[in-house]
DNA sequence: GTCTATAAGCGGATAGAC
DNA sequence: GTCTATCCGCTTATAGAC
């Protein structure tokens, strides 16, 4: 296998992480998966702050192809961002990841906030951005480009979260598709 | 004053929640805020996680009148409930709290999950009722009223989390309530 | 009611042997 | 590279005195 030692630490770090947060997940843990011990970890990674913010860099380059180059960018954008939604589904851990530790970023002194905070600034100017060139200050709709970049950002973070709490009946993907639908205006897309 | 012992170590541990999160608040950090020691505090509540039960039961009471009698009972829809997220914000604390705490709860062994997820379906099933009596199936733009109650949900969590993940320029209970207002179609309210 | 004392555990991190 | 040994701090919780 050519993985090497430092990515399957990661690997683990991010399963667990994403299961217990990193305040709720130990170095012990994460050690224990990959066959090493505590001290052996942490002569990879120097600290457990250093596992996050080495974990995080990978997790941003790994979702960014499926998230901004295969999806969002092409036409038909109600169902594309509805197979975000549907994406997330699929790769459990790696949207797990993002909203356990978002949210605990939220918290006094946690050592991910400003990475959480620059990174929501750029998706949400991302947004904004390809909104503009399409339909220019404003939808079909009327709404504008500005508050939609920042609503389809909460919408997709809170149907997420609300998945999360409660796997149920609801078809989350289905509900992004017909919001945003809706939100785009009739000359959609 | 007429507030009991166990009301301050309510309102304190309430604050302290709000700030670190239950894991990452301790019980010596409450205690001391209200000028007792951690055995004295433990007199009250006999152990961490009761002491989290009654605050989720007494939070719950708390915003309960404000919530849903004041403002979301009544008629105009859109701003009433951009009010509800700007009432967010004069009242930092009590939706703080609930941001932290149910972001909190979506880990492994959280004790507050439950709760979490109980009182998730019942605002949800609250929201769609409302809706329903008002309209019928189907909002006047079309879109089903239990998407309108998912959505809705998901948008006040997830504006209110990235309030607080980055109190910056966007006005986001004026988003709340154009998105709400398109949401709901061209008879509104 | 509130305290002191203490138990008992887990967390992260370092030093040094092999 | 990986381990053993160890330190130190912080946490929750209990026992019992006043």
């Amino acid at each position: 296998m050519g993985t090497t030692r430092r990515e399957e630490i990661l690997d683990a770090a991010m399963d667990l992480f994403a299961e217990h947060g990193y305040r709720g997940a130990s170095l012990d843990q994460i050690a224990e998966r990959v066959g090493l011990t505590r001290q052996g970890l942490l002569h990879y990674f120097p600290s457990k702050k250093k596992l996050l913010i080495a974990l995080l860099e990978r997790r941003e380059e790994l979702s960014r192809e499926h998230l901004v180059a295969d999806h969002i960018v092409e036409k038909d954008w109600p169902t594309q961002i509805a197979e975000v939604v549907a994406f997330d589904r699929e790769h459990p851990a790696l949207a797990r990841i993002h909203t356990i530790l978002m949210a605990e970023s939220l918290t006094e002194g946690h050592p991910a906030r400003e990475h959480f905070r620059d990174h929501q600034r750029a998706v949400r100017e991302h947004i904004a951005r390809l909104l503009t060139e399409r339909y220019g200050d404003r939808l079909p709709s009327g709404l504008t480009t500005q508050a939609a970049a920042v609503a389809l950002l909460a919408l997709l973070d809170g149907l997420q979260q609300q998945w999360l709490l409660d796997r149920e009946q609801v078809d989350h993907p289905e509900v992004m598709r017909e919001v945003w639908a809706i939100l785009l205006g009739p000359a959609a897309p």
